[in-house]
Parts: C-alpha cells; structure tokens; sequence
DNA sequence: CTGTTAGCGCTTTCAC
DNA sequence: GTGAAAGCGCTAACAG
C-alpha cells in the first residue's frame, strides 16, 4: 500500500508538499507542481491511511453505539430501524458506528474502556433509562454523547425523543370521536421500562381530559402474550364493564390482543377496536391493518447525529432537547359504536 | 488523559521501561521496578491509546459489517440476529464490528475506500449473492473476509451456511410421515435471492424422493403478502388438487398464508398445514403456533468469526467452509391427514 | 536490567 | 513556492 512517502519520490517532491495538496492547504503550491503531485497520487492509487490521520488529529471518526439486548426472543423493530437509520445518518457526517455488547445489567465499564482507549469519538444511546447510569458516567467524564429517548438527570444532556404524550393523546381522541367510552390500555411493567410510565401517564391524562377513567390499564412484559392475557382478564369482566376499545403499548401487544380476541369470536375493528405503538412493519399486514402510533425513527435518527455534531463542533453549549411528533396511522382496527 | 510518558516521567523511568511491563515484553525487568510502574501506571489512570497502538501495528481491531437494506419495510430477523451475535463473537476476539451502509445495486467502492483507507482488518458478509461483486473484489485485493452464506466463486473462500436442503427435506419428510400428498411451496423469485434457488430445488428434489410432484410453487417477493397471494390462487384450484400442505420460504410468508386461509375460513392445522423457515420470534405466538425450520444464527455468527479469525492468524490457507444444521421446530401448524 | 532511538504515516510550523 | 523536521503515542531493536 503506497505512502505519502512513495507519493512524493515518485513526483520528486516532498512529503510536506504532497500534504499540502492533498489537503488543499499551503495556498502557496504552483500549478505544475500541485498537479504533478495530483496525477502521481492517483497514478499509483495513493489513499491516506486512516489510522494515521487519526493519530495526528487524535479522533477516530467513530461513533460507539451500544447493541439493544436479546433481539432473539424479542423482536425490537424500532431499535433496529434506528440503529440502520443511525449507520446512514452518521456517514453523511463522515462517520462509522462501532457497535458494541455489554451486559444488561453493568453497561459502564465498557463505556469506560471506550473512552479510556480512545477508541471512538463520541456515543449516541438509544433505550435511555429513567436514571441512566450511562449518561451519568459520561457526564462526569466529560464525554460528548447524545440520546434518542429522555432521562431524569442533574446536568442537562442533549437528547431526541418522540412526543409520545401526543401520540397517546391522538389515539385516546381517536376512540372518543368514534364513541368509545370504555377504553383499556396494555402497558409494561415501569420497574423495567420507563417508556411505559410516560405513555401510561399520557393515557391517564388523556382519558382524564375527555371525561373518562383510565381503570383498566393491564400490565405485563414486553411481549406478545401480554396483549392475549390483557385480553383474557377483560373477557371475564360482565359486559357493560368490557373494553369497547383497547391502545396497545406497542404493535406487538396489539398482535397478541387481535389474535386472541379473534380466537374468543370477537370480530376486532367491528366490536373491539385496538390501537397500537411503534408500526411494525408486519402491523400494515395483519387482518384487520392495525391502526397504530408511527414514531418517526428515521427522523430521530437524523436528528441525534446532528445534535451530536453540534456538540462536537462546540463541546461548551449543549444543543436543545428536539421533540419530534409521532404520526396517528389510522387503518382498519377501529370502528365506531353503531 | 495521561500517556506513557506520563507513566515514565511518575515512575521515574523510561517509556521504554514502561511498555515493556505493560505488554509483559523484555522478561528482564525486576520486580520493583515492574511493580512500581504497575502501580504508577493505575494510580494515574493510564489506559494505552489505541490508534497509536493501532498504528504501530497497522491493524485496526475492526471488522468492516455492511447493513442489509431498509429494514424499514421487510422484517429481515434472520440478518438482525446474525449481526446481533456477530458483535458479540467479535468482541470475544477482542475485535469491534464497524458498520457501514451501501448502495444495493453498487456496494463494492464502499468495500474499496475502507481497505485502501485501512478502516478495518477485515469484512464479514451476509446475504451473499449468487455471483458476489464483492467476493471478487476482496480476493482481487487480497483483503480477508468471511461470508455467512455460500456463492459461485472461481477462487475458493471461506464461508459458513445453514445447510437448508437438509431443512426443507425435513419440512417435507415431515409433511409426508403426515400423509400429506399434495404439497405446495411458496417461493421468492429467484433473480432477487440465490437463497430460493436453494430452497426451490432442495423441495423439488425432497418431493422427487418421495415420488411426489413439485408443480405446486408459487413465486413472490420476500413479503408476507406474497403468502396470501399464494393462498387465493390455490383455492381457485378444483379441491382434489388443492395443497392440504404448504412449505413457506420463511416465516413471514407463511404467516400471509396463515392468515389468508383463516380469512377463508380454513383451519389452519386441521386442514391445512404449514411449515415455514426461519423460525421469527413472533413465530412461537402465532395460533397456530408455526411449524417452521430454525437456523442455529447464533452457531452461525460465531463460526463465521471463526473462520475469519483462522484466516487472519494464518492467510495462506483458507478455512474449509462449514455446513450447519438447521432444525424443524414442531409446533401446531401441521396435523395429519385423516 | 534499563534507556536511547527509530519509526508506523501523517500534518504543520518554521526556515529557506 | 517548497522542504526539513518535530511530534501525535506507542513498540521494539539495539546499546549500554
């Protein structure tokens, strides 16, 4: 692999000069020369070698980005648009994402080793916790980073998140316009997911703010088979007392809810309406289309990259908090009480 | 952040001195001094800097791993997971996977400037095509890499694949010990994906051993409508040449196909069976819970690495590639004939 | 046993 | 206009 050395002995100049063009710096080289060293570099595939460069300037031109556990058994299609959306978003800035494990319950060391070794830039953390460990360590570490997802923190930290109190809301008033006045709602545990304190908060008000009460709330895991029980519980209830309508936490309760209600004889959309989070890409394909909350991950994606950029650019003013709005897609899970 | 010669000037001794205690080199140093340095050496917080280190030893403790396209709209779990597990064999070997994006139609110049900029010490590739531009252009450059799916290739390389003709004979063995006769498969077109040409003749040839004709294949693209699609032309079929068995690509197919014959108002089980491949997370759920051939990913991913990692510690000789075995997952999609 | 030094490939200040 | 040389942080011959 060729050198700038073997650059400048083949052009008869010297290393500094082939910098200097190279880099477009040193307004002060002639023409001839500046084009001698152009159609040398090329001529014998001259490429500056990363690792070098990086040395010199000490930055990596990589982004840390740690994996999201356990995609075997549960299926996190949101973190996995993001992550794509994320790869593309940080090569438009000239950057790669290192992708990184740790274990579920310890992330900082290797955040620590990381930064220690110099081996990347800058971290972008998705799945942020209501007291994220991780933002603490950086913080006390000076470390630039930004988020995709809020946090209960001292400093302030520049972050992106998806209004999901809108969402909530927009689904809620859904229900209500088609005459829903028995809506439930499948959430997550909050110990584990603090997602799920926003969005069942978001559901209280909103069923507070149209007059109504948010009792049947039924909490589970993060799974498939929370949306059958959810369901399984409500049949028993007498029937003026049943669910006429039912917001999913995310798409893949609604799944569980659908299958479930369609194996009791419940026809969903006609007698049980049900409104989802996240639009899988399946939700589009199920029987009835699932009516859901699209987050805009492409966007947050987008969106993080350029926080982060502004804080790398000038490390002394961190960048707002950007909200972004989540999408109502209405499909064919929701009717109106006849 | 503290250097070496930090360390050095604490300790009261030479750089030399120190990086010989720290990378155990230069079996002659006393124990004092060893000790003195160790101990100056984490008071002070060092942590060696890895692009020096990387520089000095022109490699750079990454593997290049490109994204599979927008898995904004198909639900690719099989690549998710491999990526997944592909990170965390990595990091056992105390490498990091860097991943980057690239045009479908024209990925190999991405491949070309991370070797020639020296980003990363190798590739791994997923979702190898039959003719692979960028197998040739690795071997032409000489550049390791290890494939997770096998390709036509004049020179041989090192790759790892799930041996699917055993898969798909088990699925149609297993629909044969039912007493199934009349088997049908839903495929995707073959230009896209090399993995259904496989697929398609491993059935056809399954189906032959059992004396049975493989007429019955519908070809679509890799969505879960493409099952439906199948469905609504067999059930135009006159009844005696209907499938009472189908063998789907992968799961999402047989999930369209699910779904479609229930609309139709055939049980999915009793009267019709279905094998699908892949086994997805959602897979398990679905009611019927689905019958369908699971790829050891995570076995996959960590040969992968290595056969990549034998190749880097000695490139002369390329690891012979591995077959895994994948398994049929018996679930409740598929009764017997009565 | 430990220190001096060259060098990995590149950028940039300072001289000429 | 161009080149010599220092230096980013680290390793490893080679001296002593």
């Amino acid at each position: 692999m060729p050198t700038i050395k073997d650059v400048a002995r083949e052009a008869g100049v010297s290393i500094a000069t082939v910098s200097y063009v190279l880099n477009n710096k040193g307004d002060s080289i002639s023409a001839p020369t500046r084009a001698l060293v152009l159609e040398t570099a090329t001529r014998i595939g001259y490429t500056p070698n990363v690792t070098a460069r990086n040395l010199r300037f000490s930055r990596t031109g990589l982004i840390g980005y740690a994996w999201h556990e356990a995609p075997s058994n549960t299926m996190n299609t949101v973190l996995d648009q993001f992550i794509y959306h994320l790869a593309f978003a940080a090569e438009a800035e000239g950057y790669h994402l290192l992708t990184f494990t740790h274990p579920t319950d310890d992330p900082t060391p290797v955040y620590d080793e990381l930064i220690r070794t110099r081996r990347v830039d800058a971290f972008i953390l998705a799945g942020t916790q209501e007291h994220d460990p991780r933002i603490e360590l950086l913080q006390e570490r000076n470390f630039p980073f930004a988020c995709f997802g809020r946090s209960q923190t001292d400093r302030p930290f520049t972050y992106v998140d998806v209004n999901a109190e809108q969402g909530v809301h927009d689904a809620v008033s859904y229900f209500v316009e088609l005459g829903h006045k028995r809506i439930a709602m499948v959430a997550w545990d909050h110990k584990t997911y603090s997602t799920s304190l926003i969005r069942v908060r978001a559901f209280q008000q909103a069923m507070q703010t149209h007059g109504l009460s948010a009792d049947l709330v039924y909490y589970g895991e993060h799974s498939e088979d929370t949306g059958r029980k959810a369901l399984q519980q409500w049949v028993q209830l007498p029937s003026d007392e049943q669910p006429t309508a039912v917001f999913a936490i995310s798409d893949l309760e609604a799944i569980g809810l659908m299958s479930e209600a369609q194996e009791h004889g419940i026809q969903v959309g006609e007698q049980l309406s049900i409104i989802g989070f996240d639009d899988m890409p399946l939700s589009q394909h199920l029987r009835p289309a699932l009516t859901t909350v699209r987050q805009p991950i492409k966007q947050s994606a987008e969106a993080v990259m350029e926080n982060l950029m502004a804080l790398l650019a000038n490390s002394d003013d961190i960048p707002e908090p950007v909200m972004l709005m989540p999408e109502l897609v209405k499909r064919k899970s929701c009717h109106a009480i006849p």
